[in-house]
RNA sequence: GGCCCCAUCGUCUAGUGGUUAGGACAUCGGCCUCUCACGCCGGUAACACGAGUUCGAAUCUCGUUGGGGUCACCA
């Protein structure tokens, strides 16, 4: 079997689209399988959408995903360069030959004329879809000055079919006699999609192009391209797109859509791989992969049909299975940074995070949520105003300043001698658990949702732990009376 | 409108002629319980419609309807 080589292609014009980085996402996994060439190409021949500020983006996007690439910006390859706005010698070369070869000619039609065409066929009524019908593509004559503004056609066969059997899709026919001539290259030298594209995939020696189906309708006119210049035309993969939960096109509208967004919600780049992986393709009943198990039983004939809804919840729960399957050592490494944020510093290898790392897993989804369930152990108690009022209330001042005096004896200071010696003083005063729980977590976390009182209380120490609850004691002796 | 693609629970999907149509997320009950989660148990919920082929169709064919894409000197 020949190597597989794969590209991913984005425009730079903004952000990384998370319907993007799928298409990237699959081509990179066949790419890993087959053990081939990952390409990275960078399309900014629109001038006027495109800044490096958003191939940086691109570029930063790719690397948090860990979707390196073997070819293209900032690693090089054999095949550069890897931006089009660069290879414009190249195009220029490809297009000579396509006029030698009689199968493109200069277009000398005006913006205007074409508009006023289009505008024609409009009026007519006619049912069929605009071709623009260039009256250079037969004029044997040039006009008076080759040299003014023109543009480089294709000369496309208007005859016959064009087929091809689509990796995801099957085969499909079209009828040449619905295509035009599509421009090559502008004025200035830049190449339009359609040519760009096929004269860098075919120097790049690309194998199978990897792309949303919204391309369909550019592969018919791309494989008269590659036939028209005698080359052997690539194996395509039309992917169905992601849309909105409501069914419309993916936009920011709808929810997060950059892929940074997500590091910066404090997601996984496996877990983002995962839910985007499994959106439009499936292994049996297998919901959660890692990134290994991906590479593995990729394939595109397990690729769906059918276009796939954004789901943010479905989402955040492959997020947090993610989560739970790292180590404690690097959920701390993850969150880190999120503390910070708050102005919490903190080491990774912190023993109190380390700690209560086992005890926050379960009850976060991401790493912000991780940082917020554990800033109350290296910070002031921050109260919740709701549950300050309800449990730091006068009722209970005096059982959170009896609970700590019978926490001050146990020793060690250990989540289970604590949890024994607390329950024999209940049993002991007749005191329920629930009466003296939710006063007391408040009273130590500021809030009232937290892991096990006990637990909390281990990692938070003796000291802390009786300081906070005697000053909780002191706020609720205080706290005026109240009813609910 | 022309052309192209698509059609199983609300969502992602399994299913390739014979299944009580399965799983996951979401949702609704319940258990666990010091709160919140996690976990566990259970419920509601789908083959768009109509013909045809066949002993038998979610699976094959055709049509209808619906959705999406595209008709650029954007990609």
């Amino acid at each position: 079997m020949s190597e597989v080589r794969v590209r991913f292609a984005p425009s730079p014009t903004g952000y990384l689209h998370i319907g993007g980085v799928r298409t990237a996402l699959y081509s990179w996994l066949w790419a890993r399988r087959n053990q081939g060439t990952f390409i990275m190409r960078i399309e900014d021949t629109d001038r006027q959408r495109s800044t490096d500020e958003s191939i940086q983006v691109v570029l930063e996007s790719m690397r948090w995903l860990g979707l390196d690439w073997d070819e293209g910006p900032e690693v090089g390859g054999d095949h550069g360069p890897y931006v089009q706005s660069e290879r414009l010698d190249i195009y220029a070369a490809y297009a000579e030959k396509l006029i030698e070869s009689g199968h493109a000619y200069r277009c000398y039609a005006t913006k205007e004329e074409i508009a006023a065409a289009r505008e024609a066929h409009q009026k007519s009524g006619t049912k069929d879809g605009f071709r623009f019908q260039s009256p250079w593509r037969d004029r044997p004559e040039p006009p008076a000055d080759p040299n003014a503004r023109h543009v480089i056609r294709f000369r496309a066969p208007h005859e016959g079919v064009t087929s091809w059997v689509d990796e995801v899709k099957g085969k499909i026919e079209i009828l040449n006699s619905t295509l035009q001539d599509s421009i090559l290259l502008r004025p200035d030298g830049m190449p339009l999609y359609n040519f760009g594209c096929v004269v860098d995939d075919l120097t790049m020696e690309v194998t199978l192009v990897a792309r949303g189906d919204d391309h369909m309708i550019n592969t018919a006119p791309q494989i008269q391209l590659y036939e028209a210049l005698g080359a052997a035309v690539p194996k395509f993969a039309h992917m169905p797109m992601v849309l909105a939960p409501n069914g419309e096109k993916l936009s920011k509208r709808h929810a997060a859509v950059g892929v940074l967004e997500y590091r910066d919600m404090g997601y996984l780049p496996d877990a983002v791989i995962n839910y985007l992986a499994r959106l439009g393709w499936s292994h049996g009943d297998q919901e959660i992969f890692t990134r290994q198990e991906l590479i593995e039983k990729f394939s595109w004939d397990r690729v769906g049909t059918t276009a796939g809804r954004y789901d943010a919840k479905k989402f955040l729960h492959v997020q947090a299975e993610h989560l739970r399957m790292l180590s404690d050592e690097d959920i701390a490494r993850g969150t880190v940074p999120f503390l910070a944020r708050n102005d919490i510093d903190v080491a990774v290898d912190d023993p109190v995070l380390l700690k209560t790392i086992p005890y926050v897993k379960p009850r976060a989804e991401t790493f912000i949520e991780v940082a917020e369930a554990v800033d109350y152990f290296f910070r002031n108690v921050e109260f919740d105003a709701k549950g300050k009022r309800k449990f730091l209330a006068p009722a209970y001042a005096n059982n959170l300043r009896r609970l700590a005096d019978v926490l001050e004896a146990v020793e060690p200071f250990a989540k289970e001698p604590l949890e024994h010696a607390v329950k024999a003083w209940l049993e002991e005063n007749e005191l329920s658990m629930k009466l003296v729980a939710q006063p007391a977590r408040v009273a130590l976390t500021g809030r009232t949702k937290s892991p096990g009182l006990f637990e909390v209380m281990e990692v938070l120490g003796k000291e802390k732990t009786l300081t906070r609850l005697r000053t909780g004691a002191e706020i609720a002796a205080a706290a005026p009376m109240h009813s609910d």
